[in-house]
DNA sequence: GCAAGATGCGAATGATTGTTCGCATTTCTG
DNA sequence: CAGAAATGCGAACAATCATTCGCATCTTGC
């Protein structure tokens, strides 16, 4: 049960909502995956444990609303980069990979606070919608990219080029990286991946 | 304190160390990384908890140990592969990755959720002397395949091509997919991987 | 066969945590 | 402004878990 508890009714309410999400978040960066508790956030919030259990209904819950925002601002993000119709697909591919380890090595720790937890929530249902989500903008992008590729093989690539960055920039974010080590990650990224997509355009 | 609590001094505690390890697999391949307790893994191994403590100084030291093991494993074999003289580099690495997923796919359980607790002892000193350990052999690959590279891209490429060899398997392990899905991600990582491979030899 | 050391045991300890619930306080409605 | 509804509170509850320790049992060296 991951659904919020009850729909905020005057407008105090939603103004706790975004305070405990805040709250949340600090606490994620602060003590970590393990060491996030209700009962902290909580007190970060400067609420009771019993307010909180008001909006969310358990502490996974609240976890998995965290990813999920975070992970929505990301598809945001890198959906209206892909779709730019006035560049080349490599040229999009390549700028949106380079803002994604941008913003990932922006929120580096809660990323990795995030991976940590993720384990309470991976078997939720609401992963698979959340997924799916994600799939569209990039599946609009590969078909647009290689247009003589059949259905079955835009999906696919479409997840794998998903997968391969997304599990890239999480070990990446898992280490303290300087900016320069950083920027030699991200080029040699973008090269893998884009070699990869006009390689399979031909 | 990850070291071992006290050396063997008679046969069976031996045979003990080793029953515990087996266990522990068990439970975290049963249960799981949150469930994953003491008690849990003294019941299983047929022993109390207390004889656990005898050798595992905490609950991280044994997980670690299973991590430890596990990649040990591992690297043996992807060393020895990519150490093969007989044939091409490429060759090598692709051989490589095909026996990596493999590997990956038969303990997909175990390996996802050692990776639910390796936040546990991702800090520990241990770690650093692990990951340096297998550079050691993919290093020695690269000097040999790429030769009229600088010392310090070699390191860095070493570092690239298993970072996201590993991260790609680990994401992938992380799903249930079928034997088809499984050579297909197989086998576009082993194109991506080897075609960069082609790309840096020019 | 007998001390002395090594190993085995598992109840007890101390600590932490997620969640609830009865009651106090605030806000809204008419 | 009163009564109803919504919200806020935090002590209390029920689990769970890692780890310890005093004592029983077994192994080994002599």
């Amino acid at each position: 049960m991951l659904a919020s508890r009850k729909q905020p009714r005057q407008a105090r309410s939603a103004q706790r909502v975004a305070d405990i999400l805040a709250a949340a978040i600090r606490v994620l960066r602060r003590d970590g995956g393990p060491r996030f508790t209700t009962i902290r956030v909580a007190a970060a919030a400067g609420i009771s444990v019993g307010s909180l259990y008001q909006y969310f209904p358990n502490k996974v819950a609240l976890l998995f609303r965290l990813q999920a925002d975070e992970w929505a601002d990301t598809l945001a993000m890198l959906g209206a980069l892909l779709a730019d119709p006035t560049t080349a697909p490599v040229t999009r591919l390549r700028s949106a990979i380079h803002a994604f380890f941008r913003s990932e090595a922006a929120e580096a720790d809660l990323r990795r606070a995030l991976a940590d937890v993720s384990a309470l929530f991976r078997d939720a249902p609401e992963m698979r919608a959340q997924q799916a989500a994600g799939q569209v903008h990039a599946q609009a992008f590969f078909r647009e990219a290689l247009p003589r590729r059949a259905p079955a093989d835009i999906a696919f690539l479409a997840d794998f080029f998903t997968l391969t960055l997304s599990a890239i920039a999480e070990k990446v974010s898992d280490r303290t990286l300087t900016p320069r080590q950083l920027a030699r990650f991200t080029s040699e990224t973008s090269d893998l991946l884009c070699s990869h997509l006009v390689r399979l355009a031909r």
